[in-house]
DNA sequence: TATTGTTATACTCTATAACTATA
DNA sequence: TATAGTTATAGAGTATAACAATA
C-alpha cells in the first residue's frame, strides 16, 4: 500500500500517537477529583505501603481516638460509610486488637467504640506522618495552597450537607 | 443498677450523641477528596439520574469526540483507566451504537475509536450540561473558585505525572 | 521479542434488603 | 412501632496475569 509512512486517512490525523486533547475535561471538577484521588492513593502506597493499612482505616482510628466512646452509627455517619460496611471494618479492627466494642447499659442496641492501648499507640506514632506536609500530602503545593484546596473541597460540599 | 440516667463511665463523656470531632481530618486532602467526590456523585445523579449514564462514561465519549481516531490504549492512558477495563467499556458503547471501532491497516494490533453520528449528537447535546455552571458543578463556589479548585487539583497531581 | 488489546479471575468497596435485639 | 446494628447478597470498579495477534 502507498501510505506506510505518509499521513493516515484525513479524518484521523495523528490517530493514536499524538498528545490527547482533553478540552474542558481538564478543568472539570468531576474528572479532576477522580484523577487527583488516584494520584493520592499512588502516593499513599508509596509512603505507607509497608504498613498493611488502607487510606480509610487510619481515618477510622483517628476519629475513634478523638471521640472515645463514639457510637458505631455516629462514626459511620461522620465518615459517610454505610452502617453495613462499618460493621465489617470494625470487626476487623477488633480482631486485630486495635479497637474495643462496648455495649452500654443505657442502650443495649448500640455499640461504643474506643481504642485499645496498642491502638492508641499506633495512632499517636503515625499521626505526624498522616497529617504531615510530605510527598503524600502534596509537595507540589505550598502549605497555604494545601489548606486552600481542602477549604475549597469543603465549600464544594456545601454547609448544609457538611453539618447535617 | 445505679447509673441508668446518670453519667456513663468518665472516659466516655457524650458517648455517641455529641457532634463528632474530626480534628486535622477536616483539612486532610485524602479525606476531603473522598467526601467531595461522594457529594459530587450525589449531585451528578440528582442532575443526570434519568439518563442511564455514569460519570465516567461521558468523559470517555467527550475525549473520543475531541480526538477522533484515538487509539484505545491512548484513551485508557489519558483517562487513567486500565486497558482491560477499557475493553469492556468500549464494547458496551459499541453495542449501544455510540462508538465505532476501526482496525487500521498500518497497525492491525490497534483499535481506533470514533463516535457514530448518534454518538456525536449525544455529546454535543449534553456538553453544556456536563460542563455548565450548575448545581452539580458546585453552585456553592464562584466561577473563579471552581477554576481555582480544578487548578489546585491539577497542581496536586504534579506536572511530571500529569503529562507523562 | 515487544506491543496492543482481550479474556478470565478475583478482590475491594459499596448498595440494598431482610433480619435481631432492643427501645 | 422505631432504632442500632448485623447478615447475606449482589453489583460496580479495579487489579493481575495469561493469552492471541501483530509488529
Amino acid at each position: 500500500m502507498s501510505r506506510a509512512d505518509t499521513l493516515p486517512a484525513a479524518a484521523n490525523a495523528d490517530a493514536g500517537t499524538a498528545r490527547v486533547e482533553l478540552g474542558e475535561l481538564g478543568t472539570s471538577l468531576g474528572f479532576m477529583m477522580r484523577i487527583a484521588q488516584l494520584r493520592l492513593f499512588e502516593r499513599f502506597f508509596e509512603r505507607f505501603g509497608g504498613l498493611d493499612l488502607k487510606p480509610g482505616e487510619f481515618s477510622l482510628l483517628w476519629v475513634i481516638h478523638l471521640n472515645p466512646g463514639i457510637r458505631q452509627g455516629g462514626l459511620a455517619h461522620a465518615l459517610r460509610i454505610k452502617p453495613a460496611h462499618m460493621t465489617k471494618l470494625i470487626r476487623k479492627l477488633e480482631e486485630q486488637g486495635i479497637v474495643t466494642r462496648h455495649i452500654p447499659d443505657d442502650d443495649r442496641r448500640s455499640v461504643e467504640l474506643t481504642l485499645t492501648e496498642p491502638g492508641k499507640r499506633f495512632v499517636e506514632e503515625r499521626q505526624a506522618d498522616f497529617f504531615g506536609a510530605d510527598d503524600y500530602h502534596g509537595n507540589a503545593l505550598t502549605r497555604a495552597e494545601r489548606l486552600q484546596l481542602a477549604e475549597l473541597l469543603q465549600k464544594y460540599c456545601g454547609p448544609d450537607w457538611w453539618h447535617e
